[in-house]
DNA sequence: GTTAGTGCAAACCTTTTGCAGCTAT
DNA sequence: ATAGCTGCAAAAGGTTTGCACTAAC
């Protein structure tokens, strides 16, 4: 465990993830000047492998990483038209998932779970 | 409606949809000799704001286009492992999606909705 | 001395943009 | 003439790779 990636860990678990590796890399650099981009790709895969971090695709643009928390699972709600990102209360997310593996026998990753369409705000326009 | 568009609208439309932009382009191509991969992205937003094309990111490493089905919105379970994809009861997304919007406001787009997980076959592995 | 991790720069892939030419009204 | 599409080439943004250097066991 290296500086680099003590402060890579401590960028992801930072305002509770979710945030882009441009996010962490910024934030780490702040503490860590000198840190290469490639740096941060590169340990966020490992603390990925590791089980540590998850990693998900919020629409198509940049990966998002968060700190994995095995315990409360939980889903993005991403809107298309704002890109504005809410969370999903966890247990509606192992409830849906639970019915879905009865039904089908698939078991949904809830980790990487990201689902769009229109938040409140601009599904009433 | 150009020839291009006629061929990339196929394109779409060929082996139920859920195609990458590099593989429309590809099979347009295959057709339509010299055709320019800005044209097919130019023509996929243009059908898409014409409501003939869903786009929605699979994996964060490319947009994927699908011809647009009101009637039958469905939710596509991908494999992680071994990369088969299921499809998902309609009434199993929408009534989920109903608990969702009640709770949240948040109304989720059944077309967009890609569930990555573990098939039966690997989760049993 | 071997292995793992880092910085740097360059490559890479997907997507977007500027511009000139063409086609059909 | 005008407006809309297209091809081309170049740029843009995010991510990955090759390579040499350093630090740690």
């Amino acid at each position: 465990m290296t500086a680099q990636r003590a402060v890579i860990l401590e960028s992801v678990a930072h305002a509770g993830g979710h945030r882009s590796a441009q996010q962490v890399y910024d934030d780490a650099r702040r503490r860590l000047p000198g840190l290469n981009p490639a740096t941060v790709y590169r340990t966020l895969e490992t603390l990925h492998s590791a089980g540590l971090v998850d990693l998900y695709a919020n629409g198509g643009h940049s990966l998002r990483f968060s700190l994995r928390d095995a315990e409360h699972p939980h889903a993005h709600l991403v809107c298309s038209s704002c890109g504005r990102e809410l969370e999903l209360d966890p247990r509606l997310v192992s409830s849906f998932g639970e019915t879905v593996e009865r039904r089908t026998g698939f078991r949904i990753d809830a980790h990487h779970l990201t689902l769009r369409g229109a938040c409140s705000r601009c599904s009433s326009d």
